[in-house]
DNA sequence: ATTATCTATAGATCTATAGATAATGC
DNA sequence: ATTATCTATAGATCTATAGATAATGC
């Protein structure tokens, strides 16, 4: 029954993996250990042997989240490709895989301070890539302008999964896209 | 101990309103009836005198605190004038008694469809006042900015309340609150 | 007599720990 | 012998209910 140290290793990456996608889609609250446990193919006892508590757990998580999104395709690509699919239908749908901040912002916002610096570094990271967009389409880079838009991507997408009506969801997803890109 | 029927329907008052502040400052998952009950001077057993279940009275608080919000002073005045107001400190450290939709959006959108009418009346309510300010302001209104704004409020709010560092917090509330009004 | 509130508790669920198990790794 | 996982459970906490209490309201 006991795995190897490799097999362990990757036990450990499963239920980091189970646990970003559980607390993306229903919230941290929301999650017992046991239930990502469960998700990962174990039984919830052993969790402890690998993390120190549930709060160990999401730091680690949601950290190794946030990095991965830095460093994902989206970005690498230009402003409006990167738009395309954050304020997608896709995205809106998909939490669990998405981004952080619009998926458990209030909830990260809760935490105390001390737990908040690798979300700040993650925010500070999505502004950096909007002022080098701006410089790769010739201006100066704007800061301003790329705080606000910055805002207005989170607040679209959450506001988009708040409403209950389809069609006004999309306008929401669609206006932004639009706005942002039109005035590069 | 039993109180007048004018007393009751106080009572009652009191459990939304203590409800309507726990919830946004906590999160909905993360406040028991308990505390509720507590919080407005009264024992947690009679609770469901009151109310069917928490998720009632989740229901009745919170679309009493949106309702409560678009009838605010804040939104009698300017735009400029709301912008300063949402978009300042105090509201960022009062989740408590500010935005729904800021403090709880995510966890609002994880409740079933049926119960994010609401909700969603709010929104329209919100995009609406930014197209009055902007024929206000004497232009044709342009829908499309009236969502943009809106959703660069709620996410420069949440943004704000999840950085860890006051100066970039207040810097995030400032570039939206400038960027918004400078371009009427 | 009615009823708003209180006391007490049942039943779930959740975090965390303790001790057993059994295969790996020295 | 070490250790990753499992079984079992302790201890909190949370939603909800049942029955008692005591003052109001007919």
């Amino acid at each position: 029954m006991r795995p190897t140290k490799e097999q362990a290793k990757e036990n450990r990456q499963r239920i980091l993996d189970t646990a970003a996608k559980l607390f993306r889609e229903n919230g941290i609250h929301a999650v017992g250990v046991d239930a990502v446990m469960t998700g990962a193919g174990l039984t919830h006892g052993g969790f402890y042997g690998h993390f120190k508590s549930k709060s160990d757990l999401a730091g680690q998580a949601l950290t190794h989240a946030m990095v991965d999104m830095l460093k994902a395709d989206a970005l690498s690509g230009s402003l409006e490709d990167f738009a395309k699919s954050y304020l997608s239908p896709a995205h809106r749908e998909a939490a669990g895989a998405g981004c952080t901040v619009a998926a458990l912002g209030p909830e990260l916002a809760r935490l105390p301070d001390t737990e908040r610096g690798p979300v700040t570094e993650h925010i500070r990271g999505l502004i950096a890539h909007m002022e080098n967009w701006q410089m790769e389409d010739g201006g100066e880079p704007d800061r301003e302008r790329a705080i606000t838009d910055v805002a207005s991507f989170v607040g679209a997408l959450v506001l988009s999964r708040v409403v209950n009506d389809p069609a006004l969801s999309d306008e929401i997803l669609e206006s932004v896209r639009e706005r942002v890109s039109g005035k590069a």
